[in-house]
DNA sequence: ACCTGAACACCGTTCAAGT
DNA sequence: ACCTGAACACCGTTCAAGT
């Protein structure tokens, strides 16, 4: 019937990418679908594709804003003298933005590329600002290591507390915790970085 | 077209179960359909349904062998001393077979089941199955320790190792650590362990 | 008893045709 | 220029009908 223009373009973006986000939220990445979001939004299925290339795209960009996010929320922990108790902090921050929507976040390890391509640069930006922060809190527990190193255990810092998380809302660890992964984070954490702490005395 | 009984009800189930693994092998999750894995064996999409419940029964049945698969690498590691020793070399064995086939083991952690089903009780079983293993590493580092808190530390350990390779497999770790998980995986069983040590000797 | 294949209700993506 | 909707090539799952 051709064009309708109700919306601009930009309109027309965010109305797709918060139709998207809302069925993710409730129901996952499996919910998602580009004909459910045509009919939330009253276009017809072709539309999503004259804005986004394909639902890869869209779902990336979904994922880049979850990232930014997730940076803004460790910005606002305050700086503490003691670099232990910001780290403990940095680790609640995380959870608690994680966990308010949590299958929205599980977007960024439930969606896979497909074969070989790879995520764009801009992507890996922003999941490089969020791992300088997480570096920023490793790198006083081991002032004696190198650069890579302190990027290599801020690296594994990261991965643990992701696991954990992940875990938790798959209820693949449910069972015999069913406290939350709250305490789980804040023992990785501890004795994490208090292991480090101590291999940098003892190598030194 | 009625019977054709070229296979037994066994022979029949290991026929879907070895194309169904092949599949996800080869392409993951995604790659794995009832129709493709009819098509493999020759048979109509309908039989499956005769043999399993739905994709999903199949799946969980797949879960558990490599479950059952990963149970058995870790008793081949030899018993040790040296608590941290046959930690270390159990975090290896790990490595070494869920990396063998990576797109495979991925399967435990890309699926999941719809709405609220849960996990059948003997897939609980069999992780915990794999979970005791990790706790008898995890205890001698630990002697001062109620039951408890045991079982925490070795969930810790177990998600910690898991958040690892999972972001390795996912190429979302990759960009600065092209030296593959091991050496992360080492330094986190290392510095975790040693951090839980201290951490009951001060507390005793 | 076992298996088929059509049927139903879905997908992602493309693109000629309409305004 | 923008949008539609039919078309193509797929899904998972069910079940009447065949042997």
């Amino acid at each position: 019937m051709g064009r309708r223009s109700s919306h601009t373009p930009e309109e027309l973006r965010e109305l797709i990418l918060d139709a998207s986000t809302d069925l993710i939220s409730e129901c996952g990445l499996g919910g998602l679908s580009a004909r459910e979001i045509a009919r939330r939004i009253n276009y017809s299925p072709g539309t999503l594709y004259n804005v986004f290339e394909n639902l890869d795209d869209l779902v990336l960009t979904i994922e880049g804003r979850l990232i930014d996010g997730l940076a803004s929320e460790l910005d606002r922990v305050p700086e503490q003298g003691d670099p232990m108790r910001q780290a403990r902090a940095m680790g609640r921050a995380y959870l608690s933005y994680t966990s308010k929507q949590p299958k929205l976040w599980n977007l960024l390890f439930e969606h896979h590329l497909p074969a070989g391509r790879d995520v764009p640069v801009w992507y890996q930006q922003k999941l490089d600002a969020v791992m300088q922060r997480v570096e920023a809190v490793v790198a006083p527990m081991m002032p004696q290591s190198s650069p890579e190193d302190i990027t290599q255990s801020a690296h594994v810092l990261w991965a643990g507390v992701h696991g954990i998380t992940s875990l938790a809302t798959a209820d693949k660890l449910a069972v015999v915790t069913s406290n939350g992964a709250g305490p789980l984070v804040d023992l990785l954490i501890s004795a994490y970085l208090a292991g480090l702490k101590q291999a940098g005395k003892a190598g030194s």
